[in-house]
DNA sequence: AAAAATAGCAACCGCACAACC
DNA sequence: TGGTTGTGCGGTTGCTATTTT
């Protein structure tokens, strides 16, 4: 591996990596049990393990504690995942508080197999497929658009002017990279997500444990607590009561992001509600206000379509109105684009030009 | 039936930041 | 105030199981 950067876990001989066995969860998970996820640096040494602290508080924080669910993601959990990856870009920690039981591991492995790929297929055959003109420049006939080793697309020609617009306006989201921090905006929504869910989580399932490992700590000194804890967690996994709480909770946080992504440029660019789908949409304020009031019955297709829609319905209006890319449709233009790209790179390398490194 | 390719996911890595001394 | 430590987080890797050829 050459010279790797050393990790905290190498300065110490004979710190076991890899997979873990179930001596070392056992050993791992009565430790924590009697003396609560505190003081990681001491876990390994008190519990008996020969790993490195960072290693016992990921595989207890993503693996061994009891809260934890494992299994499928239903399809209200895809949906929120959808819908908050479109509205806060790769904060799978944000993602985890308010998915209650998963880890932002979870999430993340999700997203990157299973979502990425069904999103990526819907994407194709809705702008790649057939309506769309301002993203047919993705199509077969692309030999009119080069990348440069800065990133930027180059049009030479046969580009009309809504192409164009969408062009210009992808190289700029990907150029001002803002999915990487997350807006005034997101945060302003991740406050009021915050307060709102307070209201609307159902009891036993509220989420401070997962909003925040440290704040575990004080009831988990308890012996007894921890133990009833588990206890509750497992008859609440077999729950239907439980289930349906949450498939409400999961619902009217939906509703609730689901015009939120649209308000959000509303907000910026009009004071007044527009009609857009079909749905009214408000500010952000109002959207949260009238989320209680509403019903959704929409599928993970309809989430899509509605967030690649609700830009590129700004996109044939006048510029000056045109919404900006949401977080999700920089993700997959930028994927759609490259692959399209390294297609024709490898095209171009089979043709006998040159093919030199972007 | 075997090899190769692919998918899924647990675990690791390194950076950032806050708390503490 | 600067160094150290502990923790959180997102990206990446690598192992294993499954599917395809």
């Amino acid at each position: 591996m050459g010279n790797r950067p050393r990790c905290c876990c190498d300065e110490v001989l004979g710190i076991k990596k890899g997979p873990w066995t179930p001596e070392e969860d056992h050993l791992l998970a009565s430790y924590i049990k009697q003396h609560g996820p505190a003081n990681w640096r001491s876990v390994p040494t008190n519990a008996g393990l020969l790993r490195c602290s960072k290693s016992c508080r990921l595989r207890w924080t993503n693996y061994l504690r009891p809260e934890i669910k494992r299994g499928n993601f239903t399809e209200l959990e895809e949906k929120m995942i959808i819908s908050l990856q479109s509205l806060w870009g790769n904060k799978w920690a944000a993602m985890a508080s308010h998915l209650p039981q998963r880890t932002d591991n979870d999430i993340k492995n999700y997203w990157n197999t299973d979502l990425k790929k069904k999103l990526m297929k819907k994407f194709h055959s809705h702008h790649l497929g057939s309506s769309s003109p301002n993203f047919q420049f993705l199509n077969k006939d692309y030999s009119s658009i080069s990348f440069n080793r800065t990133r930027n697309l180059e049009c030479n020609h046969n580009l009309d002017i809504h192409q164009t617009s969408a062009l210009n306006k992808f190289i700029n989201s990907i150029t001002s990279s803002s999915t990487s921090t997350p807006s005034s905006t997101t945060y302003a929504l991740s406050r009021l997500l915050e307060g709102w869910e307070d209201k609307v989580v159902p009891n036993g399932s509220n989420n401070s444990d997962n909003n925040n490992h440290n704040t575990s700590n004080n009831n988990l000194d308890d012996d007894d607590i921890f133990i009833k804890k588990v206890e509750e967690q497992e008859t609440r996994n077999d729950d239907d009561a439980h289930l349906s709480n949450e498939a409400d909770y999961f619902e009217s946080l939906l509703t609730f992001e689901n015009t939120s992504n649209v308000a959000c440029w509303e907000q910026k660019s009009s004071p007044q509600s527009t009609k857009i789908h079909g749905t009214t949409s408000a500010s952000s304020e109002e959207a949260q206000t009238t989320t209680t009031t509403t019903t959704t019955t929409t599928t993970i297709e309809d989430m899509v379509d509605s967030i690649l829609l609700s830009d590129h319905q700004g996109l044939i209006e006048d510029d000056q109105n045109e919404p900006p890319f949401s977080v999700l449709e920089k993700w997959l233009l930028d994927e759609a684009t490259q692959q399209v790209l390294e297609e024709d790179h490898m095209e171009e390398c089979s043709n006998g030009l040159s093919c030199g490194a972007m």
